[in-house]
DNA sequence: GCCAACGTTGGC
DNA sequence: GCCAACGTTGGC
């Protein structure tokens, strides 16, 4: 079992979205990069928990538990033109982007930003490194544990 | 809107 | 394979 963050922007893709969608399950389309694409392909396994990420947003933060909820496979948008992910390099016979569907477990408080940054325990958490961008990073197991902790899930 | 940091592209 | 130019991310 392995433990995950995913960012997502709330102007696309929001806790709430995903939480009104069937199953409270939405497939994660639109990861364009090659080291987040690979932790999906090579990383993840179905139940996986997942740390479900508020990026470029007012108020940046955690705001609700996940789980991995399939294996990967090919994002569609990368072959549909009318698609902001649209990739005409990409083929179908040999599809560059991939995805799993994410499972919303729970809506919780936002855990934000600044307040991850004030917790000396959490300073090597990748998302909090300087110049981080990467949209999916590995979380360890025992930051997984604090930070439900201060989730206040169980 | 700004800008630091990083990834990708493409000429050589 | 190098590296400059460019595009993107994402916090502020």
């Amino acid at each position: 079992m392995n433990y995950w963050l995913m960012k997502s922007e709330p102007e696309e893709c929001s806790v709430d979205d995903a939480l009104a969608a069937k199953n409270a399950t939405v497939p994660w389309v639109g990861v364009r990069n090659y080291q987040a694409r690979n932790f999906m392909r090579d990383g993840m396994q179905v139940g996986d928990g997942v740390l479900f990420y508020h990026s470029s947003c007012a108020e940046p933060g955690i705001v609700g538990i996940a789980r991995v909820a399939s294996g990967a496979y090919p994002d569609p948008t990368q072959f549909d033109p009318t698609s902001p992910y649209h990739d005409s390099k990409s083929r179908k016979e040999d599809p560059r982007w991939l995805l799993v569907d994410v499972q919303v477990v729970e809506k919780t408080r936002n855990l934000t930003l600044p307040e991850l940054r004030a917790n000396p325990a959490l300073e090597d958490l990748v998302i909090l490194r300087k110049g981080n961008r990467l949209s999916i990073t590995p979380v360890e197991a025992t930051h997984w544990r604090l930070i439900t902790r201060l989730l206040g899930t169980r």
